[in-house]
DNA sequence: CGCGATATTGATATAGATCAACTAATGTGG
DNA sequence: CCACATTAGTTGATCTATATCAATATCGCG
């Protein structure tokens, strides 16, 4: 089944068998897309939804001269641009990271799937209400962490939102992001970022090499980010390990 | 009518006076909030949100030593904690600044209400997706512009937000902030907002005093922001001077 | 194997923080 | 309505985290 991960880190609540199928039924067949694809501009309009089933994607917006700022990081089981259906068309742009695989869902055919489930239509907007409250923690890992406390904060999140689809193993997971996109996230420059993931090595907290995070010390990565994962309001019905 | 600034700066769409009249049925009687009043507390279940009639409110999460950081400014006809009727709980606190008036809404009522109205449903999904949009910016105002960027931005944003409804008078409007807010907002000091400020008044571009924003220069105050409104999602039907 | 992209390291510059007075407003009780 | 207390704003001196510039090293792919 196509959306087995539907949302998954994004609802508290399981999902019936029938909703799932109702659900499969509206997705177009998977589609790939490599790696560095801008896939969506920002005021471009929209009359379809895109369902991220493997890989990484991020939201992004660019300053004016050079820099660009990424405002969210996609992983598998997450509408991308589902908040499109009810805006029409998008704020921002989006981009895949790694190599993706894709379904679409005409935003004609979600509307008559929330009328047939209203229950699926609720998930719906709890799921974007979830993408503001990271975009609150993103402000404040911005506003108010230091480069240390920000990787690792962007770290604890990952870690968590991966756990929930079942991506971590062995407290490591595939991160396929270059020290200059974890810049653009944490609005470091890269060179910046290389010397603070060496002082988080050396520290025996994490390690980030070759598209690959492995978690040393959990715990002590979340209180220096300051990191507690209520608000991305996982329910325990999820496959933490 | 209570709510005829519904969601003003927050929809594209006209509402019908039959619309109105039954979202006014369902809110309580107006109440005031005295100044620097914290209404509503992380992790708190709530069973009603909180719609704003008059003044300031903010969102906010407190770091671990001192520093707060400021979510979001919400003005007169805003629903402040709208998320917290889907979410039940909310990820941050929320605050007066001056004086304020609200009127509550039971998330019960919401719920025959939507049930009924359909499209006045779909209209606060949207303006919770209009929340999330200025949370994006807030993102890229943190991330990507200097202090008086970030400030002429926030300013940029609340002028326009403020047009909306009708409180833009000869380029002015008030603006209970104290510095230290401001710079609670744009992750700053209150001696380097103080700087700032002071900056933009010899530059000409606005002048900050006595809870009063005169904006002299609004086409070089955006230029200087890299502020463009499209992300507010304001129809055209607003009362923009 | 070689070339472009990524990562690493060092030296220097700077925006904004911090610390420390001081002044101006605003509010309050007598 | 004044006197005093509290809060907010202003200015200066110094410090620091991170940016910037520059050079080299390493990786991953065709």
């Amino acid at each position: 089944m196509l959306t087995q991960d539907f949302l998954r880190h994004r609802r508290r609540e399981q999902l019936s068998e029938e909703e799932l199928a109702a659900l499969d039924a509206i997705m177009s067949p998977p589609v790939r897309i490599p790696k560095r694809t801008t896939i969506i501009r920002a005021g471009e309009p929209t009359d379809r939804s895109t369902f991220l089933l493997r890989g990484f994607m991020c939201r992004f917006l660019d300053a004016a001269v050079g820099h660009r700022q990424i405002l969210s990081l996609e992983t598998s089981g997450d509408f991308v641009d589902l908040h499109g259906y009810p805006m029409k068309r998008l704020d921002h742009d989006i981009a895949t990271i790694g190599d993706c695989e894709v379904a679409y869902a005409q935003h004609d055919k979600l509307t008559a799937l929330i009328e047939r489930y209203p229950r699926l239509g609720r998930m719906l907007w709890f799921s974007t209400l979830v993408d503001a409250a990271m975009h609150r923690e993103w402000i404040f890992r911005l506003g108010r962490l230091d480069a240390e406390g920000r990787i690792a904060h962007l770290i604890c999140e990952t870690f968590a939102r991966l756990c929930a689809v079942g991506q971590v193993d062995d407290d490591t997971f595939e991160w396929p992001l270059t020290q200059q996109e974890i810049g653009e996230a944490c609005s470091l420059t890269s060179v910046h970022v290389n010397r603070t993931l060496r002082t988080l090595r050396e520290a025996g907290l994490v390690e980030i090499a070759r598209q690959r995070v492995h978690v040393l010390e959990r715990a002590k990565l979340a209180r220096m980010a300051e990191f507690t994962p209520d608000y991305l309001y996982l329910g325990n019905h999820d496959r933490t390990p």
